[in-house]
DNA sequence: GGTTCATATGTAAGTCTTTACATGTCAAGT
DNA sequence: ACTTGACATGTAAAGACTTACATATGAACC
């Protein structure tokens, strides 16, 4: 369900786009939000323009097509956006490795918690250069924000986790 | 993978556990890491013992089955932890509806961000109120640190948000 | 003319996860 | 004796996701 939605709300931000548009988008800007490949999204359109939320276009020699967000679409996404208690299914390897931390002994823990932190600043990195979708700032601005405060909250558990495996 | 690292996880801190108990352990303190139900859990724990990843003995007439880590059940979660760069898929609804939110208008996106920010707020209670696993305090303390940054930085996300909607 | 790379789309097999169905025990209260 | 609820385990089908395989065009470079 989440996939339609994220789909059809990159259709709306962007316009007509092809299926390996909509993957590229994924690669890029949504990649921190949601995630998919294009083997996932290719029959997910199929699906969705037979249920008529898209409206599909052949295009050029190359066989792209090209996807056009319906009514029923705008009307679907719009609801979700609207009405959903978001879903929150939590499954962080991160969150996991830090849950069992008690069962590496200090040096170990000390190099996994480093890693997280590495991670986590790469991360950070990523997110402060990330181009715009479609070129539509709007887009994107409120979810990259939401990145930046976890992902800095996740470099502040790490320190202050750090610090506390070294002095003890 | 996940789901037998964290069954063999709560199988160290806990010791012997039957299926049951450790289902009960992911409705609790595993439920802000990681989640799997009782379905998932039967099958896997099935083959893991077919792995020789734990030693099984069946008790009382109930049919309960209690299991019990195994030497190669502990090598494995311990290399895991000490080398397993962790993946970061991310598939936040919540992160999706924070990006789309451009697509509603001001006063449904306010809406939005409340819920959010309620449904954090909430999360942040349960955080501070969760058991210790097996009685064991160790366990899930840098988890519950870690869940606790993140879901105060979701905090401070909404309440930037609702002030930047709001004033505009 | 040939190679290489980005473009562009798909299928198939396998794994992971959810939802729905199905069964039976034991303890406590009425 | 009967009912209710927590205990306890499973299967099956469907849906979501990943990995590997497969194909073909167009443009740029050498």
């Amino acid at each position: 369900m989440s996939l339609r939605i994220a789909l059809l709300g990159l259709l709306a931000a962007k316009g007509p786009a092809s299926g390996y548009d909509l993957a590229k988008l994924f690669e890029g800007s949504l990649n921190h939000v949601w995630q998919a490949g294009h083997t996932q999204i290719y029959p997910e359109l199929v699906r969705m323009a037979a249920d008529g939320l898209l409206a599909v276009e052949a295009e050029g020699a190359r066989g792209r097509k090209i996807y056009t967000i319906a009514d029923e679409g705008s009307r679907q996404l719009h609801d979700w956006l609207a009405d959903r208690e978001p879903a929150v299914t939590v499954r962080s390897e991160t969150a996991l490795q830090a849950f069992l931390l008690p069962i590496l002994d200090t040096d170990e823990a000390i190099a996994a918690v480093e890693r997280v932190k590495a991670r986590a600043q790469k991360r950070l990195d990523d997110l402060k250069c990330l181009p715009p979708v479609a070129d539509n700032p709007k887009f994107g601005k409120y979810a990259l924000r939401l990145g930046l405060a976890q992902t800095r909250a996740t470099i502040e558990w790490a320190d202050e986790t750090l610090h506390a495996l070294r002095t003890k």
